[in-house]
DNA sequence: TAGGATACAGCAGAAACGTGCAACAACGTG
DNA sequence: CACGTTGTTGCACGTTTCTGCTGTATCCTA
C-alpha cells in the first residue's frame, strides 16, 4: 500500500469516525504501528490532524482552513479574483463557485454593482450580504469540506436557473487531465453549474496550473476562458491559447488595498 | 478510547448538560473515576471547566471563547439558546431558523451531536461547518436584511422536507397578536417551515415577550412550546401556560453542583 | 459528630512514544 | 548492468505517558 493512499485513508477515517487509533489501523493494514505513527506525525505537522496519545483527532476546520490557505498564495488568489471580477457586467447573472478564490472575487466586486449572483456556497452568500447584488442560493446537502451544497437536490436546484457567466474554481488545470477537483460529488455539481451558464471562466491562480486532482470536472475545450496570474509561456497556458481559448492574465502588481496608503 | 477524545466528550457534556458527574462518566465509559478526575483536573487547569466536588461545571463563557462570544449573543439570548439546544435529541431532524438567537443555538450545541439540521440561513449553515451534524440548506432568493432565503423557491424547497422540530425565531410574542416578525416574505417562510415540523418551539428572549411586529407568523395556539428567560408571571407567559402550551424557562445561571440530585 | 463518598498523591505495570539503525526497494545515472 | 542515492519500513532501545490501585486526607450529609 502506498504511503500517500495510507494518509488519505487516515484522513477519511478522521472525518468519518472523528478519531484514529494508531494500533487499530496498524492491525487492519498489517503494518507496524511505527509507520502509522509516522504518518500521523506528518499529518499533524501539515495541520491536517491533531496528534494525541494513542492516535489522532481531526484538526478543527478553522485550522485546516488556515493550513490550506497558508499553504497557497493568497496574494495570487487576490490578483486572479480582481481580474475575474471585471467579467461581471452590470445587470448580468453570474454563478459563483465556492472556495477561497471565489470568496476573494466577492471582495473584489464593487459593493454597488447591480447584478444577480447565484451560488451554492453559504459562505459566499454570507459574504455578499453587504453588497447590493441580488443573491440566489442553491440549496441541498452541505458538503462540509468545501462548504458548498452538493448532491441530487443541489444539482436539481441548479437545473432551474440560468446565467450569463460561471466563475469556476478548481484545484487543478492540466493540459490532458483538464479541470479537476478533489471530490466526486463536487465535480458533478461544478459540471451541473457549468451547464447552466453561457460562458464558464476558470479561476486558476498559478499554483494550480499544470496540476491535476482525482476527479475530472470538465475538459479544457468546454470552457470559455481562464483567469490566471501564471506565465503565458507555461505549457498548460500555451495549450489553451493554441486551442483559441480566452486567457485573461491578472495584473502582476495591483496596488495592495492599503487603508493607510 | 483515546484520552483526548474523552476530554472532548467531557466538554460536550458540560455544554449540553451544564455539568458533569465524575462517577457517572466513569461508569458510562467503563473506566475508573480516577481517570475522569484527572481529566477534569486538567480541563480546570486549562480554564475550560471549573472543578467542583463530585464533578465539574462549564467555565464561564467569557473565558471559554471570549472572541466568538463578544461578537454576538447578549447573555439573554445565550441562555435561551442553551435551553433550546437541549431540545435537539441525537438522531433527530431539526429546522433551525435564521437570526442571532438561532445562531446562538449553534454555539450551544455539542459539536459531536449526531443530528440533521435544516436551515434557510447561510450564516447558520456556515456556523455548522465544524459540527458533525448533517446540514441541509434550503435555497432561494436571499433576503439580505435577515440573511435567510425567502420567496417562492425557498418555500418550495421547504415543502420537500420534514423534521421533528422547528426552532423558530420571531421579533414579537404577544397574547393576542401572536407571533410576529418584520417582513412579509419572511413571515410566510417561517409559516412554511412550521408546517414541515412535528413540533414548533419559539425562541423568545425576554425583550420580545409582550411585543408585536407588523406581520403575523402564527397564532400562539399553533406552537408546541416556547423557550424564554422571561418571568413566569409575565402576562404573555401566563396566557400561554393557561392554554396548556409548554414553556421552557432558561436557567438563570448554570445549575449549582448537585451531583446527588 | 459520624459515616460514606470523594479527593489527591504516589506507585507500578502496561502501552505508546521518539530516535537511531539496518534492511530493502525504487530510481536515476554512468 | 553496476552503482550510489533516496525514501520507506520494521525493529530495538530507552523514555514518556496513561491508568488503576493503595493509602490517607478532605469534604458532604444526615
Amino acid at each position: 500500500m502506498l504511503a500517500a493512499a495510507r494518509k488519505d485513508l487516515l484522513l477519511d477515517r478522521l472525518r468519518r469516525d472523528g478519531r484514529v487509533v494508531a494500533k487499530e489501523i496498524a492491525d487492519e493494514l498489517g503494518i507496524s504501528p511505527d509507520s502509522v505513527r509516522r504518518d500521523l506525525r506528518e499529518l499533524d505537522a501539515a495541520g491536517l490532524a491533531v496528534r494525541v496519545y494513542g492516535g489522532a483527532l481531526p484538526a478543527s476546520p478553522a485550522v485546516v482552513d488556515y493550513a490550506a490557505r497558508a499553504a497557497v498564495a493568497p496574494e495570487s488568489k487576490r490578483r486572479v479574483a480582481a481580474k475575474a471580477a471585471t467579467l461581471i457586467r452590470p445587470g448580468c447573472a453570474v454563478i459563483l463557485d465556492g472556495g477561497t478564490t471565489a470568496r476573494a472575487v466577492v471582495d473584489a466586486m464593487p459593493k454597488s454593482l447591480p447584478c444577480t449572483v447565484i451560488t451554492h456556497s453559504p459562505t459566499i452568500a454570507a459574504a455578499l450580504l453587504d453588497h447590493e447584488a441580488e443573491v440566489f442560493l442553491l440549496g441541498g446537502r452541505l458538503f462540509k469540506h468545501s462548504a458548498v451544497t452538493c448532491g441530487a437536490a443541489a444539482a436539481e436546484a441548479a437545473s432551474r436557473i440560468s446565467a450569463d457567466l460561471f466563475l469556476l474554481g478548481v484545484t487543478g488545470v492540466h493540459p490532458t487531465a483538464g479541470l479537476t477537483t478533489a471530490d466526486l460529488d463536487e465535480a458533478a455539481m461544478k459540471r451541473a453549474l457549468a451547464a447552466r451558464a453561457a460562458d464558464t471562466y476558470v479561476l486558476a491562480s498559478v499554483e494550480k496550473i499544470g496540476t491535476a486532482s482525482r476527479y475530472a470536472v470538465l475538459p479544457l475545450e468546454e470552457i470559455a476562458g481562464l483567469v490566471t496570474d501564471a506565465d503565458p509561456g507555461e505549457p498548460t497556458i500555451a495549450e489553451l491559447l493554441s486551442q483559441g481559448a480566452e486567457v485573461l492574465f491578472a495584473d502582476i502588481s495591483p496596488d495592495p488595498p492599503r487603508p493607510s496608503a
